[in-house]
DNA sequence: CTAATTTGCGACATCGGTGTCTCATCATAC
DNA sequence: GTATGATGAGACACCGATGTCGCAAATTAG
């Protein structure tokens, strides 16, 4: 095989988080196979999707055993994981963020339960800070957890359009998600 | 006209808010008319989601007018300018949550322009406090503006999964926007 | 070189959404 | 009542995307 099916799934993710609604043959082009090639690797733009949404929600989780989420965090090192959890998430945002809108990762089963799941030992993060004292306990964990969602989204409309350089993104993030736009 | 076209404005985009990809199918049906009497009003879908456009950037600017902004506001009223716009653009985006992310709002050169006007008073009012030292002065303007932005997609997200109570939201973006996620 | 495999190309049927049209029906105004 | 105008139902053609297939060319393995 000229093109491997990874090469593929990286080719389309990487077209996709500029181009979110692309059609079969557009994405094709995009990877440099032909359209038959493409179904022949993925029968059905779902499976494509879904396929995608593995890999990212894979990534995702890839964060999660970097950081150490899930082994029951001392407190000493809860605000380093959280930091750490901030960071990674705006990277993997940056090459996966199609997958925050792809209607995929709410049509599938199986993707919308791995999806949930990864999102619950956040939120367990979120409220063990909470308890700690390092984030506000004055919000619901969910809202906490859905405001990163909404950071990482202007993060990849603010990188689609162009309105700050990729590398001023963990800078803003952090800083806007812990201590807001006041000074 | 037993459905004013006022009606059918209204009730496309309640219906568009939950299920923003609806075909004129089912948009027809939500209004309670024939797919034919919906031409009628609005030849094509893309003429409809411009009439949209501009209903919800009329609400935009409705919220503009409401506060004042534009009216070279004095020092004393910044800050109460821009909680006045943080609470209005909440209010605006439960009603007209789907244009923050119609692809028609990004196509049509007019509603691109008329975006791009209002965009750049709320960016003017941002700059401005932050040389007064209402907001924090390290963060580019634009990216203090798609932080709202990411926010309001988070509130749209959060109602739509009914995550957190629609009588809370004012109090969690507020704090979210000025303040962080740090106790 | 040869055989097996993979690929690209083009054709094809299918499907869903769109936009147009006709005609019968219904409500309203006069 | 009659006339006007809006509506709903249904049929139709059109379009783009999807998914399948056969075949020839190219690549790879042996």
């Amino acid at each position: 095989m000229a093109v491997s099916r990874d090469q593929i799934l990286t080719k389309a993710t990487e077209h996709l988080n500029h181009s979110p609604a692309a059609s079969m043959a557009e994405i094709a082009q995009s990877v440099g196979i032909s359209r038959a090639t493409l179904h022949r690797h993925f029968a059905t733009r779902e499976a494509l999707m879904v396929a995608l949404g593995w890999r990212a929600l894979d990534a995702w989780q890839g964060v999660h055993e970097r950081i150490g989420l899930g082994e029951t965090p001392a407190g000493e090192r809860l605000e380093e994981t959280l930091h750490a959890l901030l960071i990674a998430q705006i990277e993997a945002a940056e090459n996966y963020g199609f997958a925050l809108t792809e209607q995929a990762m709410e049509t599938d089963r199986a993707l919308v339960t791995r999806a949930e799941e990864l999102e619950a030992k956040e939120i367990e993060l979120i409220s063990a800070c909470q308890r700690a004292g390092i984030l506000r306990a004055d919000f619901p964990p969910i809202w906490v957890s859905n405001t990163l969602y909404g950071l990482l989204l202007a993060v990849r409309e603010s990188l689609r359009r162009g309105d700050v350089a990729r590398r001023d993104i963990p800078r803003l993030v952090l800083e806007t998600f812990l201590r807001g736009t006041t000074s």
